[in-house]
DNA sequence: ATCATTGCAAACACTTTGCATACGC
DNA sequence: GCGTATGCAAAGTGTTTGCAATGAT
């Protein structure tokens, strides 16, 4: 829990405890949870939580850049505490969401195509959408 | 007008007067707009157009795969008639969104990245984010 | 007459806002 | 004690649904 603390600290953040709690959930959850999800799992443990406290941590936490937001499938947010560039598979069937890493030289090439049209880039979000490994297993 | 029904037969679409109407109004409008925009700009010409219509068309259009549906900013779908592969990148500034053509090969590459981890991709959508040409000219 | 399309109103789902209470130094 | 964090309730926003009215053949 100390590192917890010292890692919100280090990004400028007063460690509260929902706050602590909240990260170390994003750290050990990487299916990109929802802040549906994020709730219904914190409020066993944390009873007087609420979406409130979870939509104002996930703000604050975005502004730091320790969490992305990501905008996959209707109309749900969604967090990734993985930062670094890396794409979204999202599976039609199940709604799973996977990380897809990808090649480097691609992506500087890909966000080259955009500033060459006299954009300045800041972000770039790569999403799949398709039937996963799982599903398609399933399917024989 | 003749041409824009055809379309739409040839697509195994009733040619209604709204949906013809929706499908021009897409067609003149590379802007990747709202079902707010559409509203708004052809309600004038349509009075008693209501946003079910725009939602019904839209959801058939994408059905046929005349339009793609794109999720790029806050909660609001936006449509694109364009549906061949490219990118899209949105001024955080002023809202715009802009097409970016991309290199056809990175494209197949970023695919099979993901096809690699097992997955079958149907789609891909590239969204970027940072601040567009104009708003960048206007700060000087 | 029949079936598809339209469009109003209500329901929904996710997010944001306003504000009073509780917490921590 | 004071400033920040929390959390309830209400409002806001975009989308979907139910269903009656309309339109086309």
């Amino acid at each position: 829990m100390d590192n917890l603390k010292e890692a919100l600290k280090r990004k400028g953040i007063n460690p509260s405890y929902q706050r602590m709690k909240i990260f170390e959930y994003l750290q050990g959850n990487k299916s990109h949870p929802t802040v549906d999800m994020i709730y219904k799992d914190l409020s066993s443990e944390i009873p007087t939580l609420s979406k409130t406290t979870i939509y104002n941590t996930l703000k604050l936490f975005a502004e730091k850049g320790m969490i992305n937001c990501l905008l996959i499938e209707g109309n749900e947010l969604r967090f990734d505490p993985n930062t670094s560039p890396h794409g979204h598979f999202f599976c039609v069937k199940c709604g799973a969401i996977y990380d897809v890493q990808l090649d480097e030289d691609c992506i500087e090439k890909i966000k080259k195509a955009s500033s060459n049209e006299g954009h300045r880039v800041s972000e770039l979000q790569i999403t799949f959408r398709g039937i996963c490994k799982n599903c398609l297993e399933k399917l024989h």
